[in-house]
Formats: structure tokens, C-alpha cells, sequence
DNA sequence: AACCGCTCCACAAACGTTTACATCCAGTTG
DNA sequence: CAACTGGATGTAAACGTTTGTGGAGCGGTT
């Protein structure tokens, strides 16, 4: 049989409620008498059930986060940050992966929010709508993503590709494709709108290479037209499409970073070891999931402004990115 | 306001346990009470709530998965699987990563099994004697450790050591290295049995490089290792520490797989997309996750043998080994 | 002596379920 | 016709906690 609070009541000779405000460390409860139960609670190994607590007290002893794919470093590194501040705060961590299926994340969030009070979403695919309905039920908070009203935590996209575009410039590059991600993504919107906010010196100009699924399929693709185009250096939307050009490139026959550069964003540990080592956007992904759970663990005051989260980026030059040809 | 079973019985007018049982689909409620019950949850958008259900039945909803590191992708891909299965079932995922540390999986292991009460448990650090523990509060699922007593998931090490070895000489190698992983880890133990259970024919060895830490780092001593032990290929505990050491060959101007050979284990995603393509064994990482939280879910009888699955894996030979020099 | 105010604690209600047991009614049997 | 059977439903207890309310004890003031 398991040690109730009751059974820690019996044995310092208390009632329950006191047991329950002593181990809260509620100040009403003398520190004597709190210390004993303290003391008490912990000889026996007493762990107050969760199921009861959250029944009474309504809120939830878990906090869930929602990813599009675990296989992707980006969000596994998420997870890894985030489950450790939840830890850290005595809580549970759930993570839900949608297989990057827009149908089965809407499955996942009517299962999820029914389960847990208090949700992170990483990269949603789902409508603004949805997700303001969503934030009526549960508390959100939205990874690589904005919203007015909901709280956030994204990189800084504009200064991230603000970066890789000077160095490429810097290099002497004249002629840069952007390899694009899906359309759906708000992070491609951001990083677009970073694009076009450059002022770009006469005779140099950014090609757009189009929108491409965020992997390695969608790179080999953005790889071809970015030959036929005739850019000296490829943008890519993030890494797994970099890598996805890096391979088709390679089997075009086209050097790296001799004949072409190619800049990457998130930096995934993988990027350091591949031949040649990628240039790119180093992303605190880690955290990103420690920020995201403290907001949901720090509850801020019903009516503060809700935090919207920039973390700064830095471009992490290797050796895929080199002055262009000639 | 949510809405309760209350709600439910009050409207199709019987009792809320004619509703709990009609939800449950008890069929000693009548069929057509049964129907009319189901309508008005379903119009109701009624969600029964999992603390209440759970302070009564004692049984949990949600299924743990403890694992050494997140960022590692066999173990996202474990967790991967895993969270798929549990989901489809109905039940929560939750996770948590220990950091590689010992001490951090006792605590988390403490926590949790306070917490939930089925648990999976991936690479486990702790004693046996803790684990035996641990299964008598909690129903317990091994990958990659076997242990009397305990279900288990894990991959055929030894045969993937045997397939390895075997290509390794059919090439035409001669003096081999094993880069080993931890000493406690059973997976190393089982492969290294697998090493010692091959008949070698004359004039052909394997070379104990020694224990490493399945990092890049141990790689990088183990390269050095290899080197200096004369070795024509090595076999690496794991694609992490192989990582490693084709990162330290190219830095010492040993050409892979020219001068020397390198052979993994696991497959992870990245082995594929290194220069040159790593040579590994393939390990059903996603299936071992499904597996595990399958045979949690489908309880077995309480008094049945207890699972111990060993799930096949095969050699994918890329171009990082090739015949010896010479 | 009566009263007040304070600190510390106990009592008991509530949270939303599941489930053992009681009840009721209609139909069947002796 | 009374007693019984058994299927369908209701009643109420229990799960382990948190928390509002009230009361005992006590030192100090009038």
C-alpha cells in the first residue's frame, strides 16, 4: 500500500489539512509543526498522489508540447530543453510528434488539451483561429510562431538571414538564392520579410528559388534550380533542406563551397560534421524549450502583456561558404 | 464551465452511472439507453476528466519514457515510435532525458514512478538491483537491456556485431578494431560477446581498442587508437562514437575508406549524409519504441512470461568501407 | 473578570469519476 | 395469485487531496 497524507497525519499526530499546508509551506502552520511533518512525510517517502491534487485544485501537474517530427534535431533539442525546465519544477513533461500532418495535429491538440492545461506548440500548422480557441481552454505558448494575444518564443529570423545574406555579400557574392520553406511556415514569412528588407547595393540581388517541403527531398530540388538560376550561393530555408543541396550538388558534381556556397539555418549537430562543414544560423533550440516551459511554469498575472520571446541568432561560418568563382 | 458527466445524465435524464457505464460500454446498460447516452456526450462534447478517473481506478493514462539524451537520435527515434503507439491507444506519452547522467536517472526514475505507473525505460544506468525494485511499483519495459524477470526490447546485438565482422573480412581485412562503448552499458557487453562468439579462422583478429563514451569525443580517441594499433577497419560501438572517429581520420590524413574502414551501429539518420556514407548496422529504432509501449498496453495476464523481445537488424553497407590497402 | 485578537489547528466539503450494492419492474413460474 | 427471477437503472461510497470556515487556547488590555 502506498503512504497517504492521512498516514503522515497519523504519524505526527495532525490532522490531514495540516499535513497538506505544512508540506505547502504555508506560513500558517507553525514552523515547528512543519518541520515534524516535513520530517514525517519524508521518512515514510509520502508522494502526494497527482490524480487528487489536480482533481481539486484544477490545474494540472503536466505540461505538453506538440512537435511536427522528434527525428528532427530542431525539435528534439526543443524537447530536450523544455522537458528539463518542466522537470526542474516538479512537473511531467508530455510530447506529442504530428508526423507533420496539419490533421493529425488538430487531432493531437482536441486529445492533448483535454488531458493538460498548459500547452507548447512548436512550428503549428493549424489556423490563427484554432489557435486562439485553443488558448481559451489551455494556457499556450507557440514555438517559431506569433500570434497577437499569445505568448511566444521565436529565433530572430530577420537578423538571421540578415546575417547570412552580408557574409555571403561580404564574400563578393553578387547573385544569392533563397531556397524557401513551405509557404504554410511563419518562420519562412519572417525570414522573407527579412529578405526584402535588405537594402541591397546596386547589382546585387537576392533570386528566390521558391518554397520546398523543409527536407532533404525538397533540397535536392531547390539544388537544380538553383544551377539553372545561376546563383553563386544558396540561402536554404533551414539545415535539412541545406543538406538535401549539399547532397544534390555533390552529385552534380558541383563543388562546395568552390563553385557554390550554401548557408543553412538552426544549426543541427549534424551540420559541423558533414563534408565540407555548413555554414549557418546557430538557433539556442534548447533555450527555446527551457524560455517556453518557464513561461508556462512562471504564470505571469492574468492581464500582463503576454511575452513574445525573440532569442538572438548568430551565424556560424564553416567552410560551405566561400568567396563565389572567379 | 466544462462539461461533466452530470451534465450528460441530466441530459437524457438517468443517473451519471448509467452514463459512466454506457461510455464504457458495458452491455449491461440497454442498447438503445446506451446510444441515446453516447449522442448527447458526443453533442455535449463531453471529455471525461483523467484525474477523476484515475483517482478511482489507481490506474494511470499516460506511459513514461526514460531516456540518456534526446538529442541523440536513436533515442528520438525510440521516442518517436514510442508516443505514436501510446497516443493511438488514447493514453499520454510523457518523457524525460537524464542528461547521460547516472544520478539523474535515479531521481527522474523516483519521480516518475510516483507519477505514472507504466514505464519504459531506454539504456538504463541503474543497478539491477533498482530495477527489480522499480518493477514492483511500476510495470516496467527494458530497450536495450535484458534482465531476468523484466520485459525487454532490444535489437540483436550480437548478430549486427556478427554481420559487421563478417563484411569486414569478406573484404579482406585481417586485423580488425572494436572501438567499445561503456563499460556498463549491456549493449556493449552483449556485442562483445557477439565478438567473442565468432570463430575466427587463422591469420585473422579483433583488436580490443578499449571502452569509450558513445560521443564524438570518445571517437576521437578511439581514431587515435586504431592508428596506432595497426588496424585496417574498425568497428564502432555506436554511429555517434563513428562520428567521431571519421572526424579525427580526415584530421589525420587517414583516408576512409582507402586506408581505413569504419563500420557503426544503429543507422541513424545523419549516417547516410556523412562524406563518405557511413557503413552501419540498421537498428528498427521507431519499432522498438512501438513495441515497447505496445507491450505495456496490451497488458499481458499478470502471471504470462514476460516479453523478451529481440528485433533484427541488417547491415547497410555504404561507402565508408571498402578492401585494405594493399 | 470579561473581553479581544491572535496564532495554530481540526472539521468537513468539494473535485468528477467508477463500481459494489440496492432497488424496481415486468414477466415467468409453481 | 404469490413468489421468484433477472435485466435495467439508481444510490452511495470511495479514491486522496486542497481549502474555507470555525473554534480552541492563550496572552494582554480594559
Amino acid at each position: 500500500m502506498v503512504t497517504t497524507i492521512r498516514d503522515v497525519a497519523r504519524a505526527c499526530g495532525v490532522s490531514i489539512a495540516t499535513v497538506s499546508r505544512a508540506l505547502a509551506g504555508s506560513t500558517i502552520v507553525a514552523a515547528g509543526t512543519r518541520e515534524r511533518v516535513r520530517q514525517a512525510a519524508a521518512e515514510l517517502g509520502y508522494q502526494p498522489n497527482r490524480a487528487a491534487r489536480q482533481l481539486v485544485t484544477g490545474r494540472g501537474q503536466s505540461i505538453a508540447l506538440v512537435l511536427p517530427d522528434l527525428q528532427n534535431s530542431f525539435y528534439s533539442s526543443v524537447a530536450k530543453g523544455m522537458q528539463r525546465r518542466v522537470r526542474a519544477a516538479g512537473l511531467s513533461a508530455m510530447i506529442a510528434d504530428t508526423d507533420e500532418d496539419p490533421d493529425a495535429e488538430r487531432e493531437v491538440l482536441d486529445q492533448l488539451s483535454a488531458v493538460v492545461d498548459r500547452l507548447i506548440l512548436a512550428s503549428p500548422r493549424v489556423s490563427d483561429g484554432d489557435l486562439t480557441d485553443l488558448a481559451q481552454r489551455c494556457a499556450v505558448v507557440l514555438i517559431n510562431r506569433e500570434l497577437p494575444g499569445l505568448a511566444s518564443v521565436v529565433g530572430n529570423n530577420a537578423d538571421g538571414i540578415r546575417q547570412s545574406v552580408t557574409h555571403l555579400l561580404a564574400l563578393g557574392h553578387r547573385r544569392i538564392g533563397y531556397a524557401g520553406g513551405p509557404s504554410t511556415s511563419w518562420s519562412d514569412s519572417r525570414r522573407r520579410a527579412g529578405l526584402a528588407a535588405l537594402a541591397l547595393p546596386d547589382g546585387q540581388e537576392i533570386v528566390d528559388l521558391g518554397a520546398f517541403r523543409a527536407s532533404q527531398a525538397g533540397g535536392v530540388a531547390a539544388a537544380d534550380l538553383a544551377i539553372a538560376a545561376g546563383v553563386s550561393a544558396v540561402v536554404a530555408f533551414n539545415d535539412q533542406l541545406a543538406l538535401g543541396v549539399l547532397g544534390r550538388l555533390a552529385e552534380r558534381g558541383v563543388a562546395v563551397p568552390e563553385a557554390m556556397s550554401v548557408v543553412g539555418f538552426d544549426d543541427v549537430p549534424v551540420a559541423r560534421l558533414l563534408a565540407p562543414p555548413l555554414t549557418t544560423v546557430a538557433v539556442p533550440t534548447i533555450e527555446i524549450g527551457e524560455r517556453a516551459a518557464g513561461l508556462l511554469i512562471d504564470a505571469a498575472p492574468q492581464d500582463s502583456p503576454l511575452p513574445q520571446i525573440v532569442l538572438e541568432v548568430e551565424l556560424q561560418v564553416r567552410r560551405s561558404s566561400a568567396p563565389p568563382p572567379g
